[in-house]
DNA sequence: CCAAAAGTGTTCTTACTACACCCATGG
DNA sequence: CCATGGGTGTAGTAAGAACACTTTTGG
């Protein structure tokens, strides 16, 4: 072991995932340089020598789509370096998840210019639209949505900080595309020790009785998990 | 986006775990170098230009262990790249979670003469006993396993090709820290769809009324899950 | 009043726990 | 025959699915 290395680039990318008009979105950016010369990608970029990992992925989402997330949820997902992925060089990428309300992207004339929201479903079906092996990189994270929205309260993370328990199924509904039932639906979020916290408040924008409105509770793991109607669980790749 | 790049040194390092005496060990080499020489780490190693992330895992768990894991499962952990995390240099480990049967080490003379079997309670409690972050990342590593238990048919990569049901109780008690009631254990475990095979056998190799032999099935998720008695669910650290 | 969505009650079924009990071997 | 561990039966309980039903608003 002596202190000659073989140096790699080590970068960032995201999959943030947003909730619109009850179809799950990601944020991407097209590509301003070659290869992939204007393919969407996932937004990323190159980490610098004095930051940290997660550090890296807050900083390149806020540069390339003014995206802040100080209270979203961020958390890795895995890291991906098959020689080859990059035609240029040896790149190592630490991908990362982050769960999003709605937001407006700030509009074009700044670095972000590039950035949008477009349908998950159409970026992962059919031919690869995203450059390089983001569309890899986008089903693990989706997966891995998937399978916390079950025993973690993430689903949250999708609703604005208040919200009703109508809003939050349609999270579930989105992310697992499979309709759940309102009334059981109901009753079980409800039952969760620590998931949800009412505000006293109601509310009519969903149309007809008023809801209950809730905000996020101090729970960190749901007891009993929710589970999702029997589905294809895709195994998650090897992510190497 | 230029093509400069920060180079950063990129290496794979391993959790390697298995079941000694009833109790699980960790997998660790005796550092040869500065810094932290003499202290016990994960075994691992720089990543080469032209290897994929997990053939390098691989080779360096043969290179320092004499391991060779040709069965056994593996898996990405996670990746961890804190500046500071080595005082050298900027280095970005990928970490990997190996789990395999009660192999014997080769002898010394070797490359791997410093690798050896530690319990793993006693490289977790107290002061850090391994070099770097690598108490952090076994103690991810260990959740990992502990929670992939519940749901996938993980547990049989302990034992060897052929075992019994209290072989397998026994991995599940040691990874869990609890006692689990044989008799349902035996219940479930047999009702699980495609878990395990019989292979028409038995042994009395336990003591008392011989048991049947069975080899791991094609199920790859367990439904229903085997869940762990209520504990304190270690979250995961954030990693990064 | 009607449509629409919130929220509750009820029934059926599945799965888990705890523990009593029987079975088949080695000594 | 007895200690040891393998394996089965059963009763009570927790939680899920399906769905009928009541409540409260807007139009």
């Amino acid at each position: 072991m002596s202190s000659e290395f073989p140096p790699f680039a080590v970068t960032v990318d995201l999959v943030v995932l947003t909730l619109r008009d009850g179809h799950l979105h990601t944020l991407v950016v097209d590509r301003g340089v070659e290869p992939f010369i204007g393919v969407p990608a996932l937004p990323g970029g190159f980490v610098h020598p004095e930051e940290g990992l997660t550090e890296a992925a807050r900083r390149e989402l806020a540069e390339e789509t003014g995206l802040r997330l100080p209270e979203a949820h961020l958390e890795q997902l895995a890291s991906y370096g098959d020689p080859g992925r990059d035609p240029r060089m040896r790149v190592v990428t630490v991908a990362y998840l982050a769960l999003a309300p709605d937001l407006p992207l700030p509009v074009a004339g700044t670095d972000a210019s590039g950035s949008r929201w477009l349908p998950t479903d159409t970026l992962l079906e059919g031919a690869p639209l995203l450059a390089f092996d983001h569309a890899r990189i986008l089903r693990d994270g989706v997966e891995r949505a998937r399978a916390k929205l079950e025993y973690s309260p993430l689903a949250t993370a999708f609703c604005p900080p208040e919200f009703t328990i109508a809003e939050l199924r349609r999270v579930y509904e989105a992310v697992w595309g499979t309709p759940v039932d309102p009334r059981n639906f109901h009753r079980k979020v409800t039952g969760v020790d620590g998931f949800l916290t009412p505000t006293g408040d109601t509310t009519t924008r969903d149309g007809g009785r008023p809801a209950q409105v809730f905000r996020r509770g101090p729970a960190t793991l749901l007891h009993p998990p929710l589970t999702r109607p029997a589905a294809p669980r895709t195994p998650p790749s090897a992510a190497d």
